[in-house]
DNA sequence: GCCGTTTTCGGCCCGACTGTTTTCAGTCG
């Protein structure tokens, strides 16, 4: 039982009593423990001792009564109260909440008047007309639910954060250019750099909203308008991606961006400090009385509640609020300290540049080093090398090298690890490597325990320096294969092995949990973009963006040190 | 259901838009 299995089944526990119309604060209290949960990457299992799950009620939203439910959770499986629930109101009803329009009341309303249960019988309803005659429904809402299910059938999950960001770019360039508009910021997970986002939230400050709102709605990548008001609109762009816009007066800038920024949970912890102090904070401003004290800057926002301003990619009320108030946030790591780019690819394997190409281009983006990983002869698909291969690329290396003015070119390679967690590379070549990096590209099928073994063999092999992708994901396109992190990164820890954060889009592995944990866990982390191509060596912010949700510092980076300092964090071998 | 340098009871973050209604409930972020 995983947290997220837990966070799952509390968030049921809520979605089925609001639309029972349970107490609204006892709903939440579930939503917050749900978020709380999901948000900690120490399995809760283990944080369960012989006292009956106290440890459980240090965590913030978590009282007695929920840690108790945690505790039969993970020792039964299932939760009594979850079946108890499902008594009264088919679980299937849940599904008419991912509805947009359709909430807890009305899902309960066309329960009771229709028997509808699920979204087909929903669509059926409303397109007989039936859901038009309810009290409280009207033709237009029924035409708009109608128009939500379809949209919805469409939707697909949530975009990667590069993805959605190509699609808005057109929308937003355009509104810049608007007269009148001051300031623009994309707000919401998009600011927070969350490797996917359900939607994009753009904030303007503008001295005229009327023409913005014209462009925004107007705009030739709009596919559905689907509300227009004086300082809110909402549309949809292609791929289902939702754009919302709000626009506030200059003097409210720096409170909307922090509002919208979120989370909504980091937003609550905030505003609740801000009632301590009696004070209220919203997206205007805060407000003593009906004085507005804070509202231009961000800075000036949570100065207001006496908290340091931080940073978008920790507002996941992950102890962050609490870290500020005590002055001990962490200086987040940036992308002008990283010195080095530890894995690419060239057209020896399956890049699409060559060695000098990748080289040049790495140059003049300033790096002190970097290290060229084609692939080993296992990985046929990608063009891997044999032994032969990589001796002619070294020495293709140490002839550009001497063209070179301040890069050094590290020989590697990304070395396949074979199903019984061998490496593919013979010791000798091995030998010659700078730095080895090793990684799983085949039979991610095998069960977690085996999985994990062979990784596990692989990082003990006296050369390994660097495992790659450590869980093999691509967001949207394959799970990561089943694999104990906690033990991959003990291995990590014991072997001096540093652990990759890929910073390939629709990689990111390891992602910003499992970062976290191994940074707690002392081990030191690389952040490399796997490029292919000279201008993938751009995607460096991205996995920059994963380290600092992870709460990085330059110091838990290896690839931030200079290159002498850099070779003493390698593994003696 | 959680929480506590005003409290172990009585609070709990806040506002915009839509549609249906006639003063507001529902939904969303």
């Amino acid at each position: 039982m995983e947290n997220r299995d837990i966070a799952r089944m509390f968030e049921r526990v809520a979605d089925l009593l609001e639309i029972q119309g349970a107490n609204p604060f006892r709903i939440r209290a579930y939503r917050t423990a749900s978020l709380t949960i999901e948000g900690i990457a120490t399995p809760l299992a283990s944080l369960i001792g012989q006292d009956d799950g106290k440890a459980l009620q240090k965590l913030p939203g978590i009282g007695k009564d929920l840690a108790g439910k945690i505790v039969t959770i993970v020792r039964t499986g299932s939760l009594p109260l979850l079946a108890e629930l499902s008594r009264h109101t088919p679980e299937s009803l849940v599904t008419l909440l991912q509805i947009p329009g359709l909430g807890p009341k009305r899902a309960k309303l066309v329960h009771e008047a229709l028997g509808v249960e699920t979204i087909d019988q929903l669509q059926a309803a409303a397109a007989a007309g039936r859901l038009g005659r309810i009290r409280g429904f009207g033709k237009a809402t029924e035409q708009s639910i109608l128009r939500a299910i379809e949209q919805s059938r469409l939707k697909q999950v949530r975009l990667r954060l590069t993805e959605a960001e190509a699609i808005v770019r057109p929308l937003v360039e355009s509104l810049r250019r608007v007269p009148g508009v001051e300031r623009l910021e994309i707000a919401g997970s998009f600011r927070r750099r969350l490797e996917t986002v359900g939607d994009i939230d753009i904030l303007v400050s503008a001295s005229d909203p009327a023409p913005v709102v014209d462009t925004f709605t107007r705009h030739p990548s709009v596919v559905t308008v689907q509300a227009s008001g004086d300082t809110k609109c909402s549309v949809v762009l292609r791929r289902s991606l939702q754009v919302d816009l709000r626009i506030v007066p200059a003097d409210s800038f720096g409170a909307a961006l922090q509002y919208f920024t979120g989370s909504q949970a980091h937003g609550v912890a905030v505003r609740t400090i801000a009632v301590k102090r009696g004070l209220k904070l919203n997206e205007y401003g805060v407000f003593r009385g009906d004085e507005r004290i804070a509202g231009r800057e961000e800075e000036d926002v949570y100065r207001a509640v006496d908290l340091p301003w931080i940073p978008p990619e920790l507002r996941e009320n992950r102890g962050e609020v609490e870290a500020s108030a005590a002055g001990r946030l962490p200086r987040l790591v940036e992308v002008a300290d990283i010195r080095g780019d530890l894995q690419m690819h060239t057209t020896s394997s399956d890049g699409r540049h060559t060695l000098e190409q990748m080289a040049v281009t790495a140059e003049t983006r300033g790096y002190d080093y970097i290290g060229i990983t084609d692939h080993t002869q296992s990985l046929r698909i990608a063009g891997g090398m044999s032994a032969d291969g990589f001796r002619r690329q070294f020495h293709a290396i140490e002839a550009l090298q001497k063209r070179l003015e301040t890069l050094t070119i590290l020989k590697s390679a990304e070395v396949d690890i074979l199903e019984d967690g061998s490496l593919d590379l013979d010791e000798a070549t091995l030998a010659e490597l700078d730095v080895v990096v090793i990684a799983v590209h085949s039979r991610f099928q095998l069960p977690k325990e085996a999985q994990t073994r062979r990784i596990v063999r692989a990082m003990q092999h006296p050369a390994a320096n660097i495992l790659a992708h450590p869980t093999g994901r691509r967001l949207n396109r394959r799970e990561p294969y089943p694999v104990e992190m906690r033990e991959i990164i003990a291995a990590a820890r014991d072997s001096g092995v540093l652990l990759e954060m890929n910073a390939t889009p629709e990689r990111l592995d390891l992602n910003d949990a499992h970062a976290a944990m191994a940074r707690e866990a002392g081990v030191k982390l690389v952040i490399s973009t796997d490029a292919h191509r000279m201008h993938e060596l751009d995607w460096m912010r991205h996995g920059v963006d994963q380290a600092r949700r992870a709460w990085c510092e330059p110091q838990h980076i290896a690839n931030t040190r200079p290159l002498a300092e850099f070779r003493k964090l390698l593994r003696k071998r």
